[in-house]
DNA sequence: GGTATTTAGTATATACGTTATACTAATTAA
DNA sequence: TTAATTAGTATAACGTATATACTAAATACC
């Protein structure tokens, strides 16, 4: 109806077309002119003008020949990995970690530098300073920073460019973190968001849902929550508090949450529920300890995992009946339990939702690591890549 | 990331600004060239070639011209909403209801005819009888039938294109309506789609939604279920059934319901849930006697009305923590009640929800009246009507 | 080993919608 | 009556895609 966005001209149709063959590349890379214009469906003549500019400016390379077929061998362009970096900052409550990738996304470095004070002013100068230390090192690439990506543990909104809830980090409350930090390192992209969105597009950036269009993740540990990623975008509502699904009521009048409310989802399925059903706590038991549990098939560890999975399937029921994903992916503490948890909640699942509209759902457990917060912090940066190497390639 | 969507060039930027010039035009008209000029940021002689194509065609009309401050008075251009027609049809358990607008919605003529037999073949036939009459009466108009939405008592795979699953209406069960509809009427475009997702466009045009970006419409009467619009578009999920969340559990363990599972939200918070707590049947008090009671202030009824309202609220906390919406819409038979309902619905919120989750957010009832469903249908058509105006223009 | 064929990529002229400039049209202010 | 203002049009220039013709470099085949 409305139609808003860019107005149609030359310009747009450079940067259009300058997406198409930018994205082909990082998606099918290493490849050649032609196959980006059959792909694309772009002229040959055009992919080669968009091709040679970012070859110019140092984004795109020119790999040898490959004679696989018969014909003149295609030329084979890639992305210049080196030509920039990328930062991603897990923000947890007593800590955080900085990882620094480069255009692909692999690790060139990472640190845990200890939160020695919950002051948000403490974490923009200290990040400021290291991310002012990271220019000076990496001055030479083209494009220095392409961005930082910040995982918070709470929402921010995006209507107030505020942090709007961090229930273990009050102090943060209300602190413009995306302008402050831009404010001390002048010409930097900052994101922030909270971990279960990063993990939605870590997963799709990074892990086993690469080829998925529409996934939920469920980062479940102490808290849980969800990130919705749908149509090659975050679901994040009019403020950026959609998937705040750890406080939905799956049982009204139960158990008293520390929200205030009662018979909340994390009551049930976070790590949290799963010590309390097994009556100990994680000085006594660790999450290694539990894992070691399910593998040697210790009754009393599978029987609390299969409650467990019980009501994360009760709740992962009404995220299916919200969001009808395609896939769904656990992350957090309790990806670790793995299939003995899948298989608890397809059970309950198959009771409570008509098999018709189970068809084609995937659930799986994440297995990207320790770094995995982090890598999803890089991959709210690398999204937005094409777009910088386009208007860079655009300037001058 | 990965760009798909059309390639640049003078085709795709034509219609870019057509689509500027005639979604302007529906939204502001009348209005002149040089209006337009300025709302779009489009050059005039841009604007002046797309109007003057539209006009040739007959889509847009010009008024008279109104001199109001000084300097050549302007031109005004209107939508001509005698260019064709658009049908809503809202199917029922054992009727349908057929409305015809012109471009604007504005109702030509309604029709409600009984659904003799369930078969589906008899419902399609029924219907493409009744477009192929409308498509003879109206030939007169350039574009003839716009389109038909069809609004559905259930959900509609938009993966596989059939009927996906209706509780009242299993007959329809897995069929092909959309293309079956087609075939019988050749050049038709159909749109089918849920009630709940109806609901939300139509209050988007029609209703009291008009400036949201982001509303949640949840149509409660038997049954209860969402449609949520959110940037311009329906969330619709990967086959079509987001928004399922009258069978999301609000009480594990809770009340048996028909889906097989228990404590599914419209076993609290649908109109039977009403007559349940009023130990009573619709027979005996009808849904107007029910007001009525409101109205005198009836302390049966509204203490079992706030009962309600307390279940709803329980389940839009669910809502709001889901999709953080600005705006929730309450439509079907709940709508009826009214202020006493949202009252209710609120203190549950408030209780639930920490107050800067709702900050900013508009509960409201529709009052889109007997047509309203239908009326949702046709916004189904009105929302391609700029694209069909463009593809119309560009056509010999 | 030479020639035809195939595929990759480039050079050049053309097509076409936007855009800037200059224009006409029609009104009010002074 | 003249200047100023706003609406809208005519025309030529501009810039990007595109078609055509070309060069480049390999394999297949006789």
């Amino acid at each position: 109806m409305h139609s808003n966005g860019p107005i149609g001209n030359y310009d747009l149709v450079k940067k259009i077309n300058m997406e198409h063959a930018i994205s082909t590349i990082l998606k099918y890379r290493p490849l050649s002119r032609a196959k980006i214009a059959s792909l694309t469906g772009l002229n040959k003549m055009t992919v080669s003008s968009c091709v040679d500019l970012f070859v110019q400016k140092g984004f795109v390379v020119e790999l040898g020949t490959t004679g696989t077929s018969r014909g003149r061998p295609p030329t084979l362009v890639d992305l210049n990995e080196k030509a920039g970096i990328c930062v991603g900052i897990d923000v947890e409550i007593n800590q955080f970690t900085v990882l620094v990738t480069d255009l692909l996304g692999k690790k060139l470095d990472s640190m845990i530098i200890p939160l020695q004070s919950k002051d948000p002013f403490f974490f923009v100068d200290a990040i400021s300073g290291i991310l002012r230390k990271l220019e000076k090192d990496h001055a030479q690439r083209q494009l220095g920073i392409v961005g930082v990506g910040i995982v918070i543990p709470g929402y921010y909104n995006i209507r107030t460019d505020v942090v709007d809830y961090s229930a273990n980090l009050q102090e943060w409350n209300d602190f413009p973190l995306r302008s402050e930090l831009a404010k001390r390192v002048p010409g930097l992209t900052v994101h922030v968001n909270p971990a279960s969105y990063a993990g939605a597009m870590g997963e799709v950036h990074f892990g086993g849902a690469k080829a998925a269009d529409h996934l939920v993740y469920v980062t479940s540990s102490w808290g849980l929550s969800v990130g919705v990623y749908s149509k090659g975008e975050l679901f994040t509502g009019t403020t950026g508090t959609a998937g705040r699904l750890g406080h939905s009521t799956i049982h009204m009048n139960g158990k008293k949450c520390t929200c205030g409310s009662r018979g909340c989802w994390e009551m049930y399925a976070s790590i949290k529920a799963l010590y309390e059903l097994l009556e100990t706590t994680p000085q006594e038991m660790t999450i290694a300890d539990i894992v070691a549990g399910i593998e040697r098939g210790d009754s009393r560890i599978t029987s609390s995992v299969h409650e467990l999975g019980h009501y994360q399937g009760i709740g992962l029921a009404n995220v299916i009946n919200a969001y009808n994903p395609r896939v769904i992916c656990i992350g957090g503490l309790l990806a670790l339990l793995g299939p003995t948890l899948i298989n608890s909640i397809w059970n309950t699942l198959r009771e409570m939702i008509p098999a018709r509209f189970l068809l084609g759902l995937e659930i799986y457990c994440s297995d990207l690591g320790e770094l995995g917060v982090a890598h999803g912090g890089v991959s709210m940066v690398l999204r937005q890549l094409s777009t910088t190497i386009i208007e860079n390639s655009l300037m001058g």
